[in-house]
DNA sequence: GTCTATAATCAGATAGAC
DNA sequence: GTCTATCTGATTATAGAC
């Protein structure tokens, strides 16, 4: 036998598998860039170089395909979080998850974050992978948010899920995109002043006006 | 002459205009709701309760549509700006005009902010009203940044653009969204949370805050 | 001036050739 | 398995009746 049938069904696994992640890598750019209504499985199509009609053999749907995009960004969020050094004290290490996001965002990598009630929202809410993974590394921020409130880092009386909130939120934040418009800063000027405004505020802590 | 013509066309006039009122604020709604690419001009009408090709009688276009919206929006923004008592100081009115936006979000009469580049963006940045507008409000706010942090009360080394971009995104900030969904905050209670990390921030500092 | 009905276009999804 | 060609439905915009 010169091709053991294993080994083909490996090397066309492999090769779907490869096609996949070019696939969902442009997905994850265009969605980034135009959003998900503006997004066009033909523009999709387009950009990888395949017609339409496989790539549907590969996604069943638009959703889907943008369903996927998102679970690879939380995946790729997760594996950043397990390479950081679990010496560093819990609030450096969710600036460095949100600065690794401001990254992926200023980078055009990273897909927006479904805040108004579109029909994506739905799809992703009932895809038990994304709810997983979304599941997971709330879970695991959440720990190092309490974490460092104990330490005395993050505010107390700011409750935890507001604080994961507002993370989540400076990760996908236009500010970027205003800030990148103007030109007038590095990528990491710009995510250093994002990241300062979110931990340090805008004001003085001598104000002290409701 | 029992009838005339100047009083006619007046009183046309004002139904127009109030019927366009009406016409905006749906528009506005449903920005706020569904974003611009999933708000249907059929979508408008019904829920204005006229034909399609009525609303085409007032606004030319989608677009034209959702940039009166945006132009509704701005100019309440600076109707509420005019309205601030001036002994107020300048951070405390900065405060209250992101906090009237926060709340106009809540109520879902904030139109969503174009910050992805949507076939929108291009269109009110070549709207002069909307253009017109948004910079009378950007160089008034900015003006209150600058005086607030003469007065100590914003931190000198933001730059002011920083501060202008973070209060309009602010403004729209999707936390108050997944506030909202959680159901356990009454819309002040959400307002004077983003509020607080918004200028408090989210980090302890080496002085006392409140 | 408003509405019904329709044109024109575009996007998501699929059938069938190879 | 991939591509060409097409279907189906939705959406913007308009024509023509009243």
């Amino acid at each position: 036998m010169v091709n053991a049938p294993s080994t083909r069904t490996s090397f066309k696994e492999k090769m779907r598998q490869a096609r996949e992640d070019a696939i969902v890598q442009t997905v994850n750019r265009l969605l980034a860039e135009r959003g998900y209504e503006a997004m066009t499985v033909d523009a999709v199509a387009a950009e990888v170089g395949i017609a339409k009609a496989s790539l549907y053999t590969h996604f069943p749907s638009k959703e889907d395909l943008a369903a996927a995009a998102m679970v690879r960004v939380l995946l790729q969020v997760s594996a950043h979080m397990d390479g950081l050094a679990p010496e560093l004290p819990a609030l450096a290490r969710l600036r460095a998850v949100v600065a690794w996001a401001m990254h992926a965002k200023l980078a055009g990598q990273m897909p927006f974050l479904p805040s108004h009630n579109s029909a994506l929202r739905a799809t992703l809410m009932a895809h038990s992978d994304y709810l997983a993974a979304l599941g997971a590394i709330s879970a695991r921020l959440t720990g190092w948010i309490v974490a460092a409130q104990v330490q005395g880092h993050l505010r107390t009386h700011l409750p935890p899920q507001v604080i994961l909130y507002t993370l989540y939120a400076r990760a996908c934040d236009p500010v970027l995109d205003y800030l990148k418009l103007d030109g007038l800063y590095t990528d990491a000027q710009m995510v250093d002043l994002v990241l300062d405004t979110c931990f340090q505020g805008l004001g003085t802590s001598s104000e002290t006006l409701i």
